[in-house]
DNA sequence: TGACTATATTCCCATATAGTCATATAGTCA
DNA sequence: TGACTATATGACTATATGGGAATATAGTCA
C-alpha cells in the first residue's frame, strides 16, 4: 500500500490478520490499556471488565497476531505493546471516526461541514 | 487512542468496524487498487479477480465503513477511497509488517537483527 | 418497448469468531 | 508436599462472515 512494489498475497494476508486483531472493541480497549503501560492479566482485566478466559482468549488474538508481546514475571503474565507504530495507526483512524462523527452530528443540526484535504467531491 | 480522552464504547465500535473492514485480503486488494485511481465495479474486478457478486458484497463491507465513496456514472458506479488517511494508514502497517517479515527472514538464515526504536527486551 | 450491460441482493453452505463454563497448567508460599 | 493465585485451554453454543449460484434492479441503446 503505497510501496512501490504491489504486495504479495502473503503480505496481504499478514496485514489483514493485524488490522483484523485490531476489529474488536474488547482488543481495543486492551490496547488502548496498554498504550498507557505493559500491564499483567489481572490488570488488564480490572481495565477492560468481563470473563478472565474471553479476555485472556483475545490477548491470544492479539499476540498471535505480534501486536503485543508477553513476559513472565514470577506469578503473571505481562503484556506490553509490541509494535510503536501501534499506536500511531490507531490515533489515525480514531481521529478519522470522531471527525466522521462530528460530520454526523453537524449534518444532523443543519451546520455544514468544511471539506477536508484531499478529499472528493459529492458522494451517492 | 492516544486523544487526551477516552474512547465511547460507541466510538471504540465504529473504529473496530473500519478495522475489520480492513482486516481481509480482497478487501485490502480492492484498497490497493483504489489507491490509484477511482474506479468501477467493472474495473476493480479486473485488478483483484473472484466473482462479481463477492466484489460487490466487500465493496459494500467497505462502503458501510465508509471507507469508500460510490458516485453513479451513467451505467457504472464508480468507487474512491472515501479518507486520504485510509492510505498513511496502510502503509505504516505494511512497513511493520514487511519489517517482520525481514525479521523472520534474517531469524532464519542466522542474521541478527538491531533493535527497532522503543522496542521492549526479550520475549515470552 | 425489448435486448443488453453493470451492479446489487438473496439463498445456501462452510467456516470463523466471540462468549461462557469448567478444567488444566504453572508459579508461589507455608 | 498442599493450598492458593494467575493464566490458558477445551468443549460448547450462538452468531457473523466469506464464497458460490441464481436472481433482481437499474441504466443504456436501438
Amino acid at each position: 500500500m503505497a510501496p512501490s512494489q504491489p504486495l504479495t498475497d502473503r503480505a496481504r494476508e499478514l496485514i489483514a490478520e493485524r488490522f483484523r486483531a485490531m476489529g474488536e472493541p474488547t482488543r481495543l480497549k486492551i490496547l488502548e490499556r496498554l498504550f498507557r503501560s505493559p500491564a499483567s492479566v489481572g490488570e488488564i482485566l480490572e481495565s477492560v471488565g468481563g470473563r478472565q478466559a474471553n479476555v485472556s482468549k483475545h490477548l491470544g488474538v492479539l499476540h498471535a497476531g505480534s501486536l503485543v508481546r508477553r513476559r513472565k514475571e514470577g506469578n503473571r503474565i505481562v503484556y506490553s505493546i509490541a509494535d510503536p507504530s501501534l499506536e500511531r495507526i490507531c490515533a489515525v483512524v480514531c481521529d478519522a471516526v470522531s471527525r466522521d462523527a462530528r460530520d454526523e452530528a453537524a449534518a444532523v443540526s443543519g451546520r455544514p461541514r468544511r471539506p477536508r484535504a484531499g478529499e472528493a467531491g459529492r458522494d451517492r
